[in-house]
DNA sequence: ACCTGAACACCGTTCAAGT
DNA sequence: ACCTGAACACCGTTCAAGT
């Protein structure tokens, strides 16, 4: 029969707007290929299993929301900068958060906030440092992922009829960090 | 046929059992109704879904093991018992952090330790104290459900082979919970 | 290099019917 | 009250074979 060609990027980018449009319920491979006019068993040229497909769409909806870089920044701003990206670039597309807590989960990707929240830790004056950055970008990880997902399923909810209450946006966000932020501050102080 | 008959509760427990062995991957319907000799269409007579079966199974998981009630203790010292009893219940049962989250992510349930450490919060001195018992707890949950979770999945990796990294046991988890704790001290300060 | 076609071993859920 | 049997509409993955 026809049989398309497709290049790893094309599959990742309609994997995105599969993702954007239905779900992460209904991102399943033989949807993914019926989308693609291909069969399932196609996309496993591409793509080992479906766990590597998940990584390349995480990493690729951290890639199209811009880490805007702050380098002569004090630390604590560094890192409220890096989670507000986070945020941002995980509640742009539909279960955008849980897939990436998903995928950074089974280490599979999606590191880059991982990374640039130790970079950032690094940058904090302390004597005794330990193992503090490494703790505490996880701790700020766990938080930022958790209220994403729990931000993005209210979101979800209220679009689909039950409007009971509408999450109030970054307000809650900013005071979890800063509880967390402050913890940290707490622990740096020289 | 023969047609054994079963209570709810002995669903329940029939489903502790087989996540408990199995994981949760492995806790479906049809698996559960094997165990019970049982057809898959019988469960539905017990349970509306299958997000109510699990529903069920993690209040049961909470349920088993106690948290030790401090009344005269400083709110601190609550939290911090509150949030090792959630650690210590959900990495009793295989897959035990993962379904408690999961299944208080979704409203269903699991909504003891929510409770339990509002409730904590709201002995906390402080004049305007605002939302902080509800974002507080919220923010301390996101914690201990992400930081239990990477722990189990971490002794799953451990056990089944790929023995590279132990898990440090409680020793990041009390690091973690401390710079939250921290946070939470200075914004309750009078 | 990329895809088809067919198979394997599964899912959650519904529903008429049985006892 | 509790269960069967059959069906509906799906899953991820493998693999020989095609072009």
């Amino acid at each position: 029969m026809a049989a398309v060609r497709y290049h790893r990027e094309t599959v990742v980018a309609r994997a995105v707007e599969v993702l954007d449009r239905f779900g992460l319920a209904d991102l399943s491979m033989r949807r993914l290929g019926t989308e693609l006019g291909v069969q399932p068993s196609a996309l496993y040229h591409h793509f080992p299993s479906k766990q590597a497909l998940l990584a390349a769409v995480a990493d690729e909806i951290l890639a199209r929301t811009h880490l805007p870089a702050d380098p002569g920044a004090p630390w604590d701003e560094q890192v409220a900068g890096i989670c507000a990206w986070v945020r941002d670039a995980t509640l742009a597309y539909r279960d955008g958060a849980e897939l990436v807590a998903t995928v950074w989960s089974f280490g599979l990707g999606a590191s880059t906030p991982y990374e640039a929240l130790v970079a950032a830790l690094h940058l904090a004056p302390s004597a005794e440092r330990g193992d503090l950055p490494e703790i505490g970008a996880r701790t700020l990880l766990h938080f930022v992922f958790g209220h994403a997902t729990d931000e993005q399923a209210q979101l979800q909810a209220a679009s689909a009829g039950a409007i009971d209450d509408l999450p109030r946006g970054g307000a809650d966000f900013a005071v979890g960090l800063g509880i967390i932020l402050d913890g940290l501050r707490a622990r740096v102080r020289a």
